[in-house]
DNA sequence: TTTT
DNA sequence: TTTT
């Protein structure tokens, strides 16, 4: 009925782009996210969520985000299972982000100069709005020339289970 | 940047349905949200919250939400100002709804049978789904013949600023 | 650094109430959150996500949430890891709620009259508010005659990871 | 029922800090929140959101937060009203913030180093964690000496209607 | 393993 | 001006 997540914490690696086979991009990564009140703890504790953004989000997510960057992420969580290679089922669960927003500047490690960059895929914004479009086409060319191994299965072997019936469109 | 409202209440009236110039449907309704911990207190404390809804998800509210019902909300804040009549700048704030939770079957006092309906204009519905189409045209039609009445304007002669740039698309 | 989920579904089953070593009240149950817009699909699609509630709400949810219930959740993403029995890492991925909403009332099978009962552990509600002190007695009495089968294991043998470090207080 | 609002902005001022009465502190500023997707706008378009913040979160946000800072806010919307001079009842809906996260460190301007701080009034920190105690007497000793003008009244003279039904224990 |  |  209602499913809504908000959260603000850091990359713990790059993202990884991959693309189905239809040709949709994907970017997975994870968030490190501070508990905070761990007062008496020695040390730092945080959950680490697993985050998939879809679509044109996710290549600009690709683009700008990088490990140890501060990101706000707003989306919902999915459950989803599959069975692994002794026959038992896996459980996995991740936030599928329909809002980035990226709290840090991309200069921390070289040239950019912008600050609070947004990136959304928003209610109803069907165009695309200011970013993206060219993107589109240079990606999926990528897509295409970098043949079989851009489906998207994690290193792991664990499928990533991108079928058409999870595009959310 | 990151603005989300999510709310849980009832009805204070039955939505009110207008439409713009242009012909885009607005619903305007209250919700009172109770306070919860108010325990010590006579009287049952509650946020009288001004909830507005725009297009196809206006007119799904319109038909199914009344006085008293439960529903959830959400959306994101709004801060808009106008003059007034006296040439002082009024400040309004409104809950601008992008998904509204039916949480209450329709029949509470008559003939519905359906248990928790739904309506969303979630992330790139362009299309509408499974509620809609033949609504848009009906109700249109009904703005046309309900002539100069249906113009966006509060009872209390104050506007409510639909203007095309207030259209989330 | 920010970690927030609110979530609208049904029980799938009755909570399980269970005590830690020290008598400290945990909770648990799973949501079935319908997705809502999977139109074109034969199957109604939902996530079932787990809940885990500690302390007084953990009692009050145990007395009042049934299967089937329509429920709304607070909380936040808590990823938690063991080594299962085949000395494999198993990611456990749970919403610690800090507030529930009983959306529907208690007499769709029986006595109760209430409508929108709540309960919450709101900012800072120390003492507990309307409904408890009492209650932790009671309970952790029954807790103690409850004997073994109490310990917190879930019936396939995982644990419950309920230490100290977890009571978010 | 529920009423959950969370933003990330910018202060448009420093924060405003008095002192009920009573001796509570409050705090008050405003956060503008882009709005992200007004492609087609020449000017940049926001929401200015009024915050309110109370007792010794409302001090370490006036020591930490400056105008042009970046702040995540967890709060509820609150509508209040009050009668101005004119004998006319007047709407102001504020957000009540129990969290308050610092995205951008205190060093912009001068002497800090850290980064991310956080400060929260979570679920149940009845005792108030790492930051506090001792703040409260060294301000609350500010406050008397500051005198008569420490009453919460905004400088157009509207009250800020603090009493201790206000305060949220 | 799942709810309406 | 307010809902259960």
């Amino acid at each position: 009925m209602l499913n809504r997540v908000i959260l603000i914490g850091r990359l713990t690696k790059d993202p990884e782009l991959r693309y189905t086979p239809q040709g949709v991009a994907v970017a997975q990564f994870t968030l490190a996210v501070d508990r905070g009140f761990s007062s008496n703890k020695e040390e730092r504790e945080a959950d680490f969520i697993p985050v998939v953004v879809w679509r044109q989000l996710a290549e600009t997510c690709a683009n700008y985000l990088r490990k140890g960057r501060l990101a706000a992420v707003e989306g919902r969580i999915q459950v989803r299972n599959y069975d692994n290679n002794e026959g038992r089922r896996v459980y996995v669960t991740e936030v599928i982000a329909d809002n980035v927003r990226f709290l840090e500047s991309a200069n921390r490690e070289g040239g950019g100069q912008a600050r609070d960059e947004f990136a959304g895929s928003g209610s109803g914004n069907g165009s695309g709005g200011g970013y993206g479009g060219g993107n589109a086409n240079r990606n999926s060319g990528a897509r295409n020339s970098g043949s079989n191994n851009n489906d998207p299965f994690a290193d792991d072997g664990r499928p990533i289970d991108i079928s058409d019936d999870d595009l959310p469109f």
